[in-house]
RNA sequence: GCGCGUGUAGCUCAGUUGGUUAGAGCGUCUCGGUGACAUCGAGGAGGUCGCAGGUUCGAGUCCUGCCACGCGCACCA
């Protein structure tokens, strides 16, 4: 028979991808409707958001998950890769502005329904962007399935988990010092936040000790006299206008006669006292703390604990209202001196600092390498602000996930993430809900116009107290409300906030799945075999996902967590768009091919180890497709008329009899690997097989054989080629079909129509 | 400060429960167009296995300490 014309060497993956792709998606079977079994397999992609575009890291994920798929395809199981993208709030929404800035408008001139259209017509336009590039490596995901976290379905879903939430009593409005972003103008989780380390400076500044048996305040400043002052250490000089109090520790002898005193704040001459606090570490500065309430998170706590307490009577009356000195745009602002009012924060601390310096109390300025956070979508630093958000209480919530890894229903591989777990959870506190962003889910709350006097009351256990407001004022409907439920007369307005990004992402698992409309695909899929995700989402989104899916569904989402490798730079460095180290894939791809990709990303694949990237491994891959080609094409060369695979066990060689002992056991070791994730391993084990005792070796030998001998031993020849497809095919899937397209040819009775769902 | 990971050939990495001469890919060198394959074949060079101790008949592998790099968490007044 005629080799044809296309199978020419060298293999040329341009001539190949595309149109093996096609052939896939229209026979269906990345669907697992057409495919009747009883066992199943479903993996979910990890939405990535519609801001992005492939890089390695996306690649290697997908490859992991793909080659799973496929195995499973071909072992016979219905399978499910369920596709989608994350609308990822803020990300978006700064996309959207960034463009917006360049027509010089921000989003307040465009306003919220004008913008709203803008985001849609971006996402519309460039979110698919990423599942695109994921089809050109090959990804068999069950396209028609394809989800997005505001679908009408998901928003329902986001709503009704709300409402769950709501009616357990977990959902409250709280005041706390948030981390906000100034720039996107949102509160932020803890999780979303990244440091950087900065050089600043620790000032000592001396606050005048008020004299006790004085009746009016006299400051103590006269150089005759020992000047008397409390020396506070800060880094933030330009908060003391929103201090309450000087703190010191009971145990501190240096202070512990001035507790209960008080000192005069400089330049305001505001009288403030002095507290006692054990979270004072002695040992740091002077000993002596400047308590800040409505900027940083430990001051506003010992505030709660004196409220809450009411040990100290005497300082109630300071206490009426906690001072907010900086606005939402990191300006300062009222009540602070006029003089400062509007200027920034870094240059009010300068301008602090240089006013204390002329009255000559600053005591001493001391270098301090300290980690400051940024927002972890536009960078911007973090001011810690006081602020009212609705929170979801953690407690229940945090049992239920911790037991589902410690029972070991769910199973993180490799097993040492689980502490990242563990961790996280052992001190989380209440999860901040609510983003003052305009892209998301609002929040179907709605407040009663009438009814709005402010109540709070101070609660939560010991580290994680908190003001919650207790009047009723708000309340949840699914719906916009015909009457106020709560006073029954005003017309109710909807809280304009939105979920946090992260909230939306918690349901992925059942809101993928079709809930609240129906619980049967629930029922039928749950729990999925395996999630594939990158180390730095294990708390944003794993954890997430594991306390929502059990409340909600009553069932795990997943049995094993694959928590896959980081792949860095050749210098191991961190690879980023921005600083240009990272390496485009799509690149990759037109140079070498999505195979070779492929190859080159999985044999780099070791479990453990973060991966210094090495073109050299795309380069091998490349070859080694080469090698399947070309080997293939000897192969057909062998036959002369239309074959079957079926050989009689009397005429086998014995070259024939090794390549098959060979064979088997080549096949079996592979698919403990695969099972147990060693995809980078398996890869080895194939390529050893394939070029080392295949090609090298039994090929060579087939040779040399006489011709009578030939003639029976070219069915092991078909036979170990067409299995060896098999093996190749979840790691290397366009070229292993596009050989077998050809080999069916030479085929008296092929099985399928495609390597895709042939028979493992 | 606490924790985790890593350090093996020029580069990227394997190395099972301690057991001969420490492996692969890429690169490099020599030779070779011999029935698919020069994106190939045959062969070679290249390693004090981070450092220092210890356990052992025997250590890349186990223990202790140290050094270097990377990461996470806490503190961050």
């Amino acid at each position: 028979m005629k080799v044809p014309k296309v199978f020419l060497k060298p293999y040329n993956s341009k001539l190949v991808e595309e149109r093996i792709y096609q052939l896939w998606e229209k026979s269906g079977y990345f669907s697992p409707d057409k495919i009747r079994s009883k066992k199943k397999f479903l993996i979910f992609l990890p939405p990535p958001n519609v801001t992005g575009s492939l890089h390695l890291g996306h690649a290697l994920n997908a490859c992991i998950s793909d080659i799973l798929i496929r195995f499973k395809r071909m072992k016979g199981f219905k399978t499910l890769w369920l596709p989608g993208t994350d609308h990822a709030g803020i990300a978006t929404q700064n996309v959207v502005e960034k463009k917006l800035k360049k027509e010089g408008k921000t989003r307040f001139d465009l306003g919220k329904e004008n913008f709203l259209k803008r985001v849609w017509e971006w996402k519309e336009k460039y979110g698919n962007v990423i599942l695109e590039q994921l089809k050109k490596i090959g990804a068999s995901c069950d396209w028609k399935r394809t989800r997005f976290t505001m679908d009408k379905n998901y928003s329902l879903a986001v709503k009704e988990v709300f409402r769950y939430l709501w009616n357990r009593g977990w959902v409250y409005r709280g005041k706390r010092i948030v981390n906000w972003c100034p720039r996107c103008q949102t509160s932020l989780s803890d999780l979303e936040l990244e440091y950087q380390e900065e050089k600043s400076c620790l000032y000592y500044i001396r606050y005048p000790i008020k004299k006790k048996s004085d009746s009016k305040s006299q400051l103590l400043t006269d150089k005759d006299q020992t000047p008397k002052y409390l020396v506070v250490a800060t880094t933030r000089p330009e908060t003391m206008f929103g201090d309450l109090a000087v703190a010191v520790n009971q145990k501190d002898k240096r202070y512990r006669n001035l507790i209960g005193e008080k000192v005069i704040l400089p330049i305001v001459k505001r009288e403030i006292p002095i507290i006692a606090d054990k979270r004072v570490e002695i040992e740091f500065g002077t000993g002596a703390v400047k308590i800040t309430p409505a900027h940083d998170p430990l001051d506003y706590e010992i505030y709660l604990d004196l409220v809450s307490k009411k040990k100290s009577k005497e300082f109630q009356n300071l206490f009426l209202e906690i001072p907010r000195i900086i606005d939402d745009s990191a300006r300062i602002c009222e009540p602070a001196p006029k003089k400062y009012q509007g200027l920034k924060v870094k240059e009010v601390r300068e301008r602090v600092v240089e006013d204390l310096k002329k009255q000559g109390l600053i005591e001493k300025i001391e270098p301090y390498l300290h980690k400051v956070p940024l927002c972890y979508r536009c960078h911007s630093k973090i001011e810690p602000l006081l602020k009212e958000q609705w929170f979801l209480k953690m407690e229940e919530l945090k049992k239920v996930a911790v037991e589902a890894v410690k029972s070991g229903k769910i199973k993180f591989v490799p097993k040492r993430w689980e502490r990242i777990y563990f961790n996280w959870l052992k001190n989380v506190k209440d999860w901040c809900l609510s983003r003052q962003i305009w892209w998301g889910h609002q929040l179907p709350i709605w407040e009663c116009a009438t009814n709005g006097s402010e109540k709070w009351e101070v609660g939560g256990e010991k580290g994680g107290k908190r003001e919650m407001r207790v009047e009723k004022k708000y309340f949840f409907s699914l719906e916009k409300p015909k009457k106020c439920p709560i006073c029954g007369k005003c017309q109710p307005k909807q809280v304009e906030d939105v979920f946090d990004t992260w909230f939306s992402s918690s349901l992925w698992i059942f809101g993928t799945l079709n809930w609240p409309k129906t619980k049967k695909e629930i029922n039928f899929w749950l729990p999925s075999d395996v999630l594939c995700t990158a180390k730095d989402i294990i708390n944003l989104w794993v954890a997430r996902m594991i306390f929502m899916t059990i409340e909600i569904c009553h069932k795990i989402p997943f049995r094993d967590v694959l928590i896959h490798p980081t792949i860095l730079t050749k210098e191991g460095k961190r690879m980023s768009k921005s600083l240009g180290t990272g390496i485009d894939p799509m690149d990759l791809i037109k140079d070498y091919g999505a195979d070779a990709l492929r190859f080159g990303i999985i044999w780099q694949y070791q479990e453990n180890q973060d991966l210094r990237w090495s073109n050299d491994a795309v380069i091998a891959g490349q070859k080694f497709i080469n090698k399947i080609w070309n080997a293939s094409r000897f192969v057909f060369f062998q036959f002369d008329k239309k074959i079957s695979l079926n050989f009689k066990k009397k005429s086998l060689s014995k070259c024939d009899k090794k390549i098959l002992k060979e064979l088997k056991k080549t096949k079996e070791r592979i698919e403990v690997l695969i099972e147990s994730y060693k995809l980078g391993k398996a890869l080895r084990v194939f390529y050893q097989f394939f070029w080392n005792k295949f090609c090298d070796v039994y090929i060579e030998e087939y040779k040399k054989l006489d011709l009578k001998q030939k003639e029976k031993s070219k069915i092991v020849l078909g036979y170990v080629l067409f299995e060896s497809l098999k093996i190749a095919h979840p790691f290397l899937p366009f070229a292993s079909e596009e050989i077998y397209q050809h080999f069916k040819k030479f085929l008296k009775k092929p099985k399928s129509k495609l390597l895709l769902i042939e028979r493992w």
